[in-house]
RNA sequence: GGAGGGGUACCAAAGCGGUCAAAUGGGGCGGGCUGUAAACCCGUUGACUUCGGUCUUCGAAAGUUCGAAUCUUUCCCCCUCCA
């Protein structure tokens, strides 16, 4: 049996390092494995940074394998130095639960339950680390590290180079995720962590303890740090990261999101981010000269995947309107102002700055003085304009558009 | 523990008694060109404003002064060298 897994996971360029390639081939040719990626929650929802995890997860069910979350409840209170400058703001556990039941809803929607041998198992690394004591934990799992080799990582190495501070909590922290792949190769019979390439350090560390102490062998895996042509980190952007749950970031702006993609980046992320068969993915890249068509059906797909079709489609539409058509889409952004206030008009400034449009009245003058406000495509030049219901034209809604790709419709509620 | 250097807006970095809401670069935002790209060019980048101004900001607090990012004192934090 070829091993089909490993060969998407290559064509689709996810492969980056493996700890014995070989050896995972032939064992999970052979029978279906459980495999690991630990999450970290700082945040109520992921961001699209975690979505390549997300995709080998998905990917390591279609081929007939068993996904492990492990979302990090008990090293999101250490903070993984991994590819950081800095020690990061250590968060309550309070809110840290609050994040991992908000992060395991997004899972249950992106993974797929139907089948008992490739239902996902979801782990919280706090039932076991947070019993854990320490004489007992330095003993038994302590001892199988050296300081030595620690200080040969390059999350420890990196910070100690650029003489940033690593407190001792933080250098701990691998020895934690080792710890949590020894925890699940026991209670889940889970011989592979996958993981980013900044993982590495950590992963290895796993496979190691795991070799150690049962003798038994196990895997771990990275995918490629993914760069974007303009040199920043996927995932976030200067005005704030592009969530997955879509409470904080709509289906709609998600679209947009990936329809902004640069054109050196969209035949990558059409291999990373759609499940389109690799073959017939190829063929398109190929054949297609309009990058503008790939990169709709990178939103396209994208968004399927996430939000579902419905929402796909609605966002392509919406965008089919509001860029190249005449009228004006129904289904943008909604901002909702209570009648009386329409009624009795409401200055422009008002309007752009309590809605989320822009950040303040400075920022609407500046908007406007800069020829960024339009309503209903008409420019507005004048901070003074009083928007009431004369501007509705009989029709129960109008659009705001600031700048060339923000646009939002008002309607009275 | 001793000796020095430093903390300025989103980031980097100038300013070192008034002309400082603070040079310059990067980033962001808006405009132009275009393809809802890239590159490039232009504008803008604390808040409020009746557009006259007003208020808050240069690590924190107190003080000197008509006036402080700039001077003094105390405190907090960071870095370098020595022990």
């Amino acid at each position: 049996m070829k091993n089909s897994f490993l060969s998407e996971m290559t064509s689709r360029g996810f492969l980056n390092q493996c700890t014995d390639l070989e050896r995972l081939e032939k064992i999970s040719s052979q029978k279906s494995i459980a495999a690991y990626i630990g999450f970290d929650c700082t945040a109520p929802s992921l961001h699209v940074g975690s979505l390549m995890q997300i995709m080998i997860l998905r990917l390591l069910q279609r081929h007939g394998h068993q996904p492990i979350v492990l979302l990090g409840g008990g090293t999101t209170l250490i903070g993984d130095p991994s590819g950081k400058d800095s020690t990061r703001q250590i968060l309550k556990q309070k809110e840290i639960k609050k994040n991992i039941s908000c992060i395991k809803k997004t899972f249950e929607k992106l993974l797929a339950s139907k089948s008992k041998k490739t239902k996902p198992i979801f782990v919280d690394n706090y039932s076991w680390l947070g019993k854990l004591k320490y004489i007992d934990f330095l003993r038994d799992v302590g001892k199988h590290f050296t300081i030595n080799k620690m200080l040969t990582f390059d999350s420890v190495k990196l910070r100690l180079e650029r003489e940033q501070s690593l407190s001792y909590m933080e250098f701990n922290y691998m020895i934690l995720q080792a710890y949590d792949f020894y925890q699940l190769f026991k209670k889940h019979n889970c011989i592979l962590q996958m993981g980013g390439s900044d993982q590495w350090g950590n992963i290895v560390n796993g496979v190691e303890l795991i070799r150690r102490i049962l003798q038994k062998e196990s895997f771990g895996l990275t995918t490629p740090l993914i760069t974007l042509s303009s040199g920043a980190k996927m995932g976030k952007t200067e005005k704030g990261a592009i969530w997955l749950d879509r409470k904080m970031f709509s289906p709609y702006n998600y679209w947009q999101f990936w329809r902004n993609t640069a054109d050196e980046d969209v035949k990558k992320f059409l291999k990373y981010f759609t499940e389109i068969d690799i073959n017939i993915l190829s063929n398109k890249i190929n054949s297609e000269n309009d990058i503008n068509k790939l990169k709709i059906l990178l939103a396209n797909e994208t968004t399927k995947i996430l939000h579902g079709e419905k929402d796909a489609k609605i966002s392509e539409t919406t965008a089919k309107e509001t860029f190249h058509g005449t009228g004006i889409s129904e289904n943008l952004p909604e901002i909702t102002l209570p009648s009386n206030k329409l009624e009795k008009g409401i200055n422009i400034l008002d309007l752009l700055s309590s809605s989320d449009i822009v950040t303040s009245k400075s920022d609407a003058r500046r908007a406007i003085k800069g020829n960024g406000i339009k309503i209903n495509d008409e420019l507005i030049q004048d901070e003074k304009k009083i928007v009431s219901k004369n501007d509705f034209k009989g029709v129960d809604y109008i659009k705001i558009s600031y700048g060339k790709k923000k646009h939002f419709i008002i309607k009275s509620a």
